[in-house]
DNA sequence: AGGTGACATGTAAGCTTTGACATGTCAATC
DNA sequence: GATTGACATGTCAAAGCTTACATGTCACCT
């Protein structure tokens, strides 16, 4: 049961799409799961194929341009509750920025704040493109019949807390950096 | 000038200790980059290898059962120099808590309640871990000469804040279904 | 003298992930 | 009629990473 995420993000968009081509999946998770799971194309079009082995997906029907619509399968959907009913987490979060937060301090002041600098304008347009995520989101009203919360919400709402807390860092770092300088 | 990042994690390692075994970089790892990267003796030792080639560190002695003592040459306090004031943050942030995070609306809210129930407690006790280490870092006082922030403080804070903002959300996200319920 | 456990280094198989290559369809514009 | 660009699917090689295997040293305890 390792290494399952790939499966599981891609089994969840499928439940939230209702059905859709890997294309559609591919172009889905730049937009939705990006913040969360990154996958290009080349992986995903195989996990697919496998997943099919498997019997959590099925090709449904084939569309124009050799597309083929995949829709999940109820042993894909028990497989996914499974995951996130019983899934331990386990927190690695191998961040490149944390690292370079890390190694910062061998850096003498003045560069110091350089890279915080560049870090809080990356920070600050991360931020900018979640939170106009959220906007687009909500700007439409809530569809007839659908639950309070939408699907992906949740995440996209720690996604900006998560973004705002590093971006509170910098400033607080770089205060401190100054007084030091 | 992909995937470096495991090199710089460890020129920065052999930078703090002055010089270190590979077995002493392994621990280091375990005990100080974990939060923020993470690698074992096996992918250590090798890529140490690809480094002495590379004539970034020197195995400056050999000591007692086997082991090689490395420190950093100019060329890899150069390396390292570079990577930190000229690399492009990218945010990946693969995040298993993410994307169930994410996924958490396919549930019924009993059940992502239960499932938000075990992450709390997860995130609870990794913010006392961290905690915990930033406790025993400040415990002694500040060594003579020593600059005012100590090597990974800055990203031992940004940890403990993000974690900190993670449990947050997770008792709001709680609170919201709750009121769903 | 023997056992345990921390110290210490490595290798190998197998999986995931990335980036580049490769191919072809269809619609719209020039 | 030709070109452009979004649509659409795939493969492959190389790199990264994890897990397990494999070996050996040294100190301490019994």
């Amino acid at each position: 049961m390792r290494g399952m995420s790939l499966r599981i993000a891609l089994l969840g968009l499928l439940t939230a799409y209702g059905s859709a081509s890997g294309y559609d999946l591919a172009k889905g998770f730049e937009r939705s799961v990006a913040h969360v799971w990154q996958a290009g194309h080349s992986q995903i079009y195989p996990e697919l194929a496998k997943m099919t082995a498997d019997g959590l997906v099925t090709v449904e029907a084939e569309g124009a341009r050799g597309r083929k619509i995949y829709s999940i399968t109820s042993e894909g959907r028990a497989e996914l509750r499974a995951w996130l009913i019983g899934h331990d987490p386990t927190g690695p979060a191998r961040s490149e920025v944390a690292l370079q937060a890390f190694l910062l301090p061998l850096l003498d002041p003045g560069e110091a704040l350089d890279v915080l600098e560049r870090l809080k304008a990356y920070v600050e347009q991360k931020l900018a493109e979640l939170e106009a995520m959220w906007a687009a989101k909500h700007a439409l009203p809530v569809p007839e019949g659908a639950s309070g919360v939408k699907f992906g919400d949740l995440a996209l709402d720690l996604g900006i807390r998560q973004t705002r807390t590093t971006l509170e860092w910098a400033n607080d770092a770089m205060a401190q950096l100054e007084r030091q300088a």
